[in-house]
DNA sequence: TCGCTAATGTGTATAGTGATTACATTGCAC
DNA sequence: GTGCAATGTAATCACTATACACATTAGCGA
C-alpha cells in the first residue's frame, strides 16, 4: 500500500489532519515534520512541496483547531428568539467555549499559538459570537447601547477564562472551575446588560 | 576572560536572564540551549548542571518572565484611601498589565505558555490583583458581595484582552486598542459593581 | 492515443539541536 | 592543607529542519 501510489494525492490535508491528532496528545510544539510525514506514509522532504516551512505547517495545524473551536460553539440557532432563548443561547455558546478548552486543551492552546490567518477562518468563532449578540439586541434583551464592543468585552472574559484555568497560574482546582465560569459568564451579563 | 574563572558562580541565574533577553526579540520557542551557553560563555552542557531538561529551563524563564508582569503591576499603594484613589488604582492596575503585553509581547506570552511553578512565585500578579480588590472593598467602593470571585471576573477579562489583542486573531487594529481596553474596563466596572 | 511538462514524492547530505558520558577543574568544609 | 562535592569541558549520539538533485506521475494539448 505504500506503493500503491507514488502521489499521496491530498497530502497538504492529510498531514495537518496527522497532525491535530498529534498536538491532542502531546502539544503543537512537540511536532515533528519526520514523525508527521512518516505517519502519513511519506518522505519528510515530501511535506515541503506544501509547506515553506515547519512554521508555515504548525500554523496550518493552528488554524484547523481554530476551525474546530468555531465548529465546536455553533451551536443551533433557531430561527425565532424571545429574550429568554437569546440570553440562554448566548450563554450557552460561552459555556461551549470554555468546555471546549477543557475537555481539549492542548487543541485550544494550539489555536492561539500562532495566529497568522493563512485564508480566512471559514466559519470564525468570531462571527458566531457576533451573531449571538445580534440575536440578543433583536430579541430586546441587551440594551443597543450596549453592542458596541460587546464581543470584546464578552470574547475577553470568556477567553480569559478558558486560558487562566487550563493553566496552573490561576491555581484553580478543577472542581471549583465551574463556580468560576459561573461567576465569569455572570459577570459578563451584568457587563453588558442582559436582561432576563 | 573566558578562562578568568573556571567556574561561572552564576550560572543559572545567568543562562535565565540570557534567555529572558532572547524570548523578548524571538520569543520562547526559539530558545536554543547551545546558544544560550554559548551566549554566556560557557559550553552547552554545563546547562545541564542547573536544569534537568530543556522544558526545565523554558519553565525557568518562562516564570522569570511571570515576574517581571508581577513587577510591572505592582503600582505604588497609598496609605490611606479613598473610593475614588482605590478605583482608580484598581483601573491602573489593569492598564499596567495590558500595557506589559503591549509593550513585551513575546515576554508575556512567554510568561503563560509553561506555567508549572517551579518556587512560588514572588510577588505574584495574584497577589497584587487580591490586594487591590480587598482595598477596593475596604474603601467603600465595591460592594462585599461581589468580592468572592471577583479577582477571576477582573482577570479574565484584562488576561483575555491582553492575549487577544497581542494577537492577529482578534483583528483589532493597533489604533483601535485603546477603545476595546476602555470597555473592557468598563466592562469589569459594572461587572464588580464598582461605584465612583 | 501519445508525449510533454509541471507537480509531487524520494534519496541523500548538511548543519544545528538536546542530551549523555567520562573527565578536568575548583571552591569549600573539615 | 586535603578530600570531596559541585561545577564546567570535550567528545559523542540520535534526531531534526531543510536543501538539492533526481524519480515518478498526473493531466493536458495534439
Amino acid at each position: 500500500m505504500a506503493v500503491a501510489t507514488y502521489h499521496h494525492g491530498d497530502l497538504a490535508n492529510a498531514v495537518v489532519a496527522a497532525g491535530l491528532r498529534r498536538v491532542r496528545q502531546r502539544g503543537l510544539s512537540a511536532i515533528s515534520g519526520r514523525e508527521l510525514a512518516g505517519s502519513v506514509g511519506v518522505t519528510p522532504a515530501a511535506i515541503y512541496r506544501h509547506f515553506t516551512d515547519k512554521e508555515h505547517l504548525r500554523a496550518a495545524i493552528s488554524q484547523a483547531a481554530r476551525e474546530q473551536l468555531a465548529r465546536a460553539i455553533s451551536l443551533p440557532r433557531p430561527r425565532t428568539m424571545s429574550k429568554r432563548s437569546a440570553a440562554e443561547r448566548f450563554r450557552q455558546i460561552g459555556h461551549a467555549y470554555v468546555e471546549f478548552a477543557f475537555t481539549e486543551p492542548l487543541l485550544y492552546a494550539a489555536a492561539f499559538e500562532i495566529c497568522e490567518p493563512l485564508r480566512p477562518d471559514s466559519p470564525s468563532a468570531w462571527e458566531v459570537l457576533n451573531e449571538a449578540l445580534d440575536d440578543l439586541v433583536k430579541a430586546g434583551a441587551m440594551p443597543v447601547s450596549r453592542r458596541s464592543g460587546a464581543e470584546m468585552v464578552a470574547w475577553c472574559a470568556v477567553h480569559g477564562a478558558s486560558n487562566l484555568m487550563t493553566t496552573p497560574v490561576a491555581g484553580v482546582p478543577p472542581a471549583q472551575r465551574s463556580v468560576v465560569i459561573k461567576q465569569v459568564l455572570d459577570g459578563v451579563k451584568r457587563s453588558l446588560q442582559i436582561t432576563p
